[in-house]
Parts: C-alpha cells; structure tokens; sequence
DNA sequence: GTGGTCTAGACCACC
DNA sequence: GTGGTCTAGACCACT
C-alpha cells in the first residue's frame, strides 16, 4: 500500500499538470514501479475530489512522455523502461522586469 | 538598487497572482526592506509589460495581507512589520488522495 | 480574405488535432502569415460546429510548438518566427503482423 | 504468401477501424486477390495481439462493403467483385468552415 | 469496467 | 470580448 501524497492545490489550477508532476516524481524516484497498475481514471478522479478530464489530462501526459502506458480496455500501468531525461521543452515567452527599490 | 528579477510567466496566466508572489518573497527574503518604497503601479505596469489591472491587483492583495501599506500621497510602502510569518490561516482547499497500488 | 478549408472529419475523431494539423499546414504554406490574428476560440467553434474545447486544444497545441502565441485577454496569434522543424516525438508502440495469404 | 504489413498503431485506438482499413487497401492494390481465403478471425487475433472483437468488427465492415464475403463452414473470402469503386454513397459527416484573416 | 473523446456550461483572469 | 481551466455527463471502442 503505498502513499503516494497525490496532494493537489486547487487554487493554483492547472490541476492536471500538477497530477502529472505528483506521479512522475512518484515514478521516478521509484515509489512507482514499473509495471505498476494505476487506479483508473474515473476511480483517481474521485478520490482526488476533481474531474474525470483532469486525472485524463495527467495520464495522457505522461503517457506521451513515456512514463505511462494506457490501453483502452485495459487500465493504465508504469511503463517498463521509464528512462527519458525529459522533454526539452521550447523556452517560454517571459516578461522580464527589474525593479529598484532605495529604502527610502 | 535592487535587481527584483521580477520575470513573470505570460503564458502561465494569473499575472497579479504571480507578480504578488515575487513581491511577496522579496519582503519575506528581506531583499525589499520595510518603508521601501515600491514604483507607482503605472510605473511598475511599463517596466513589466502588463496592464495596470495586473499590478494594482498584485498590491492590493498584498495589502491585504499585511506586507504592504498605501497611503494617499505617500504611495505604496513595505509594511513595518510584514507580520504573519505564514498565512497558515488562511483556508487552502486542497484534494488529498493516496494511491494503492501493489505491482503485480 | 483566406479560405482555409478547415474541413474536420467527425466521425475519425481527435477533432482537436485535426484542427491543429489543418492550421498548422495553413502556417507552414503561409496561407496563415506571421501576426495574423485568428479567429476567438468561440468564434471558430461555433464556426466548424465543435465544442469550444476542440479548438482551445488545437490552438493550445500550435502554441506548445510554437507556432502560435495567445495570450489572455489578447487574442491568438500566428507567431513571428514559426520555424521549427517538427517536435520529432517519441515512437509509438506498435502491433506488427503479417498476413500470408495463398489465393485458393 | 503475401506480407500484407498489417501494421497497428495501438495508441491510436479504433484498432477494427484500422485493420479494415489496412485490408481494403490490400484488396483494392490486388495485393489480397479475389477468393482468397482470410484467416479466421481467432488466428489474425491472435497474429496481431488484439482482441478477436477487433478481428470480427474489421470483418463484418468490409464484408457490408462487399469487399469480404463469410459464409458459415467456408471461412471468410475476398469477394469476386469487389464492387464499389469508392464508398462515396455513405453519408460522412463533416465540419465545414472558413476562415477569413487579415494580417493586420 | 477502462481509456479516449466530445459537449455544454461555467468561472476566472486579463485587456 | 478573449484565452485558460474545470466540471459533469455522455458515447464509443476495447478487454
């Protein structure tokens, strides 16, 4: 029985990335082994007190990124070899500002 | 002077909430210390980029909280005493949720 | 005026991703030149007679590639710079099979 | 014997879909000739790693377009005629839209 | 039952 | 008004 702290911060949004962060730490850090059966989605979405489409969102990421495997029909389990370093990512857009402040 | 590095996450949204963050850790960090004086929110606005909205909404907020002081004529200002050391008391909904899974 | 053609065929599903790659070709052939503003997310919706959901996902995709640039409030935009390759992507599980079939 | 490259993308679902996609393009090349005999859907199944649901829904389609014909104790057969030059009789629901911009 | 997808409606933040 | 996000419910395909 393992307690993976699937703890999510409703205010800050973005629910399902954060769910995906919750477990592929979880996976890495090999809390989660490979092989592993998750629960289903329907079953974390009411668990995690959100959405089915959240717990969806999450899987599908970390699917794509080759840390899970999910089949219809089949439920979704952690992938054998969950190796990637990660996924790059293109840089974002950022506003940057300095701001400068005399204490009075 | 005091380099902020106030960047904000366009892309990420909620720019009020994220530019109060950084502000919010300047004062706790020290690195704004009390009576300083903060830009004009126009000011602030420019440097950043964004609408006015994003930084009136960020000092109010503050305000509110204790770390920052506005006083017509006299601009906004770092509180004294940034008292509450963490806004534990503030209600922070969260979803909680554990994960059984025995790898099969 | 530009007809894009952004026929979708329903009944093969993943509307948004069909979406994307229609827009996406649009881009790339220039029919879609950098800054042009698309239509809101609402609007084209109702024009292709999906759910508004569909398009956010297309639009939020091009964007991840960097294709596109939207920002709240804003509209969306085709981004100034849509070089980009392709996000080369990780290959998918496969069922091989062969057939061997003798005519009669 | 014919390599009939019956390739599935498991990940993309509607796996019946596809495999009656992949046998209509095999008969309609002549890679698959007329009269020849298909294997039986638990054989092709069991091949492919699928389900034999997926076998039989591939079947029936291709056989209510006149491209395959079972009949009980003679197996499954490519027809003789395998009639319809394109099934353009079939309602396919679409989702037109254009989409008029000016860069600006 | 399980994942995949789409819908319709709603609320929020930003401009 | 616009994009971003979440919800709730529904249908389909696969096992």
């Amino acid at each position: 029985m393992l307690d993976l702290h699937l703890d999510l911060d409703r205010a800050a949004g973005r629910l399902g990335v954060q769910l995906a962060a919750r477990l592929r730490d979880a996976i890495r850090s090999g809390r989660l082994v490979p092989a592993a059966r998750l629960p289903s989605t329907r079953a974390l979405a009411q668990d995690l007190g959100v959405s089915r489409g959240v717990v969806v969102t999450a899987y599908e990421q970390l699917a794509a990124e080759g840390f899970l495997v999910s089949r219809p029909g089949d439920g979704t389990r952690v992938a054998r070899l969950p190796a990637v370093p990660a996924p790059a990512g293109r840089a974002r857009p950022e506003a940057r500002g300095t701001l400068d402040t005399l204490p009075e």
